[in-house]
DNA sequence: GAGCGCTATCGAAGCGCTTCGACTGCAGGA
DNA sequence: TCCTGCAGTCGAAGCGCTTCGATAGCGCTC
């Protein structure tokens, strides 16, 4: 257990030196940082972090409260836990985790006693306590998902919207004319963050603007095959499906267009936006817009660093663009499809 | 922010006053707590955790390294991630999540700089480089897993032995004399923690010691259909089977059954010995002796803590004994099947 | 009533770092 | 030659807590 004194004796300088010499703060002579990583290196010397925090007021942690609900995916969950933290190695901060019921005691206690510099927080309701509770935290909190009161909040997401248009984008320069949305379930589109009516809404209103005619089911349960019923009926000769739903829904899709003779993508072209991908399945066989982890998460703690570095946010919401994966979902539209569509 | 000092000006008392009051480390009158405690109420006192961390010179952090591989399973990563953070926040620590692929170097940061007062290890494979590393360690570090060499180790494992002798026991006990196993796939013995190896010797020995006869197959795949087919050739007319197995090919079991017209449990009884649920999915409709994370977490948390509080642990490897968990896929063995056994 | 042992409290010395202002040489300009 | 400025270094004052030893005040005993 060396310490920094130990490395000013030995390098024959004052401790201030070390510090600056490590810290790059000042400018140290090419001769005595030599001497001083040679000590370094010698003591086997690494600072301890509690005198480090203590003095400069800052502990290099980023708190992440991931709370679990019953209706959580543990492996949306873990992945985005994980690339928060991945991403917060990348500018040299640990992250605490905070998984309690009491989410809000968690994140109190780490701004309270300094333990955390930040909170990145993930899982985002509409109405969800935790954005109160932010604002009067003395410490910058980031969220992943956007709460429907963004006043003095700050948050990332996916551009939902963005990938809505990119989907119908995609399906009429195909040459589908017919496009329907799988939506989330309707409680969803109360209790979840506000995306899921966004993207009803967006759908709607984009579907219009290109001319294109369509439908939106929004599934009772987890079976894909009463809202195909539903889809067919409002719109006869539909070719193309676009799933903003959840994953369990759009697992069933595939049997239940089976069942029917539709394949994809000869009958049908899919497109799955803005869904999470889950680590342990088999993704989906769908071309997707998917909300992944790895573009919300570092660019969640890139804009919190930069808040602990004294940069105020570009702005309080920032949308991230979805990034368009092929999987051959999508083919142009047959002439027979096009032929039925009359 | 008020600081100690702060209350004990409002309490007028010393600053160490307010400190063993709040410590409980010596005795204070009750005139003096109450003052205190007021005190800190109304200034919204809360201790710094980087000047408690540099002069008791303990964090109150617990790191994980829960490192992320191809085969993980992130659903059951999280339930131990999270269930270890729990079992922290019980006995007051908090826990840094360490993913990286290079866990080795998170734990040697986290020990060298005093980041962490002790570590526990996730998923531990049989050559777990990271045995080598605790034993080199100052600081405390307690495995959720049981490495091949477990020399200057401490770790907490499921008694996977005790689940598989439970197993037979409940299945003999109902009748059956004709009882296969499941195992992992082949590579896995090699490549995990030894449990599976100790599951298949265990099932061998226990089998023959309770007169029974019996059977093991080792999936190639996550198909239960070819393993089955190997299962009935070698013991026709089995009427029991223990699963100790990945999940994918545990799942894969009834649709194989059906496709033979064998019911769970009227002509096999089913139970899934040691295997992790995922929380994600429906449950396994078997009855089990699961791993479960609430039972070994907990228990390897509290070794850490104690080993932090300068309590030398009871022993190196601690099994936990795993409890029963019904589903109604035991039944006795029917006059049907014991006929055909013959 | 002097001496004793207790209890409750105080004061001060760290813990190991950061950071500010001050200082020392030395080069270059006047 | 003197002064200025700058690069590089030093010393010391914290940061806010814990903890050790010392002390004051008290009721006892002999």
């Amino acid at each position: 257990m060396a310490t920094i004194d130990d490395v000013a004796r030995e390098a024959g300088v004052a401790i201030s030196t070390v510090s600056y010499a490590l810290s790059g703060k000042r400018k140290v002579s090419a001769d005595t940082r030599t001497r001083i990583e040679a000590a370094c290196l010698a003591l086997d010397y690494s600072p301890r972090a509690s005198a480090r925090a203590l003095a400069a007021n800052r502990s290099e942690i980023i708190a992440v409260t991931a709370p679990m609900h019953p209706d959580t995916d543990p492996s949306a969950h873990m992945s985005f836990a994980m690339e928060v933290t991945l991403a917060a190695r990348n500018r040299d901060y640990d992250t605490l985790l905070l998984v309690q019921d009491d989410a809000q005691q968690g994140m109190r206690r780490s701004a309270a006693t300094g333990l955390a510099d930040g909170i990145i927080v993930l899982d985002v309701a509409a109405h969800d306590e935790r954005a109160d509770l932010a604002r009067k935290l003395s410490c910058p909190v980031v969220f992943i998902g956007v709460p429907e009161d963004t006043e003095g909040i700050v948050c990332v997401d996916l551009d939902f919207e963005a990938a809505i248009r990119t989907s119908i984008d995609t399906l009429v320069d195909a040459g589908h004319t017919r496009i329907a949305l799988v939506s989330q379930h309707r409680e969803t589109l109360e209790r979840e963050s506000n995306y899921p009516l966004r993207v009803v809404h967006e759908f709607e209103r984009y579907a219009q603007a290109r001319g294109v005619e369509f439908a939106v089911a929004y599934p009772e349960t987890d079976d894909c095959d009463p809202v195909l019923d539903d889809l067919y009926a409002q719109l006869p000769g539909l070719t193309g499906i676009v799933l903003s739903t959840a994953n369990a829904v759009a697992q069933s899709l595939l049997p239940a267009l089976q069942l029917r003779g539709v394949k994809v993508p000869h009958d049908v072209s899919v497109i799955a936006a803005g869904m999470t991908p889950i680590m342990s399945r088999t993704p989906l066989p769908f071309d997707s817009l998917p909300l992944d982890p790895r573009l919300t998460c570092p660019v969640a703690v890139d804009i919190l660093v930069d808040l602990l570095e004294g940069n105020a946010p570009a702005q309080a919401v920032t949308l991230v663009t979805p990034i368009y994966q092929s999987q051959g979902s999508v083919a142009p539209a047959s002439a027979a499809a096009q032929l039925q569509a009359r």
